[in-house]
DNA sequence: ATCGGTGCAAACAATTTGCATTAGA
DNA sequence: TCTAATGCAAATTGTTTGCACCGAT
């Protein structure tokens, strides 16, 4: 379990609340990515009340302490899932709508090219592929 | 001017109407990526009582058509732009909000890469990279 | 003369915020 | 205890939609 994340939310100086918990329990069981909407739905089952208000406040607060991100894929909203590895970037595949990671070397070789050709600093890195996934591209004519 | 766009608007079957076009001298003359919002003010220039869900319609119409992009910055919103090379990508400044675009072989790398490699098909590519720019870089100390 | 496109106003969806109350430290 | 964090409900923001009228073809 997230042990470690939440003793970097103490260390913060941050309550370990209830609807905190719930929320990093919900990310930390999940294999995909979830909108907040869906994390509260989910994170009823370890905490009765949470509030949806709370859920995106403990989002936002995860994100700033580095612990969370949100992953925009066009459609409105935002999906969330435990921070992993900074050089990694998003796959996502638009028919079965799975979202998976890619790591590699390319977000590095992208940052390094405008830094020493360009004089660009960059901070952060946004990048998603939308596609067809490996399994999607073989079924074609499958169903939808 | 946008005359090859309006011909390629009426050749695909739409009528030119005084809002389309205003949306498209608006943004065939600005430098910037502009939000909806800032392309109806300034479109009023053009057409006096554009709607601004007439520039939605419009947005999404050249969208749709290929001859004008959104771009996610971060905040809520869409900045839009006529078309320009798919390769490129976007630099966004965090410090003077301006957007450029880069082009190079980054992104077909990454997509022939995940064909080859991971039998990933990409469809679209969504690149964006924050950070400092040249110009702010060499401002650390000046004015926000 | 059509009927696609518009303006207008209302509807929407995702997210944020104000405030009185509650509960971690 | 003391104040950060919550629940609740209302507010915001960006965008979309229903509908009667209008104007490009």
């Amino acid at each position: 379990m997230g042990v470690d994340i939440t003793d970097r939310l103490r260390a913060a100086g941050y309550r370990l609340t209830a609807p905190r918990q719930a929320v990093l329990a919900v990310l930390a069981e999940s294999a995909r990515h979830l909108p907040a909407e869906e994390i509260h739905e989910l994170a009823v089952a370890y905490a009765s009340d949470v509030n949806l208000a709370s859920v995106y406040r403990t989002l936002t607060l995860l994100d700033e302490l580095g612990l969370a991100s949100e992953v925009r894929l066009g459609d409105g909203r935002g999906y969330w899932e435990l921070a992993h590895d900074e050089g990694a970037y998003h796959l996502h595949c638009t028919r079965c709508r799975r979202v998976g990671h890619h790591a590699g070397d390319a977000i590095e070789r992208i940052r390094s090219h405008l830094a020493d050709h360009h004089g660009f600093e960059s901070e952060a890195v946004d990048l998603v592929v939308h596609g067809r996934c490996a399994d999607c591209r073989d079924q074609l004519a499958g169903p939808a």
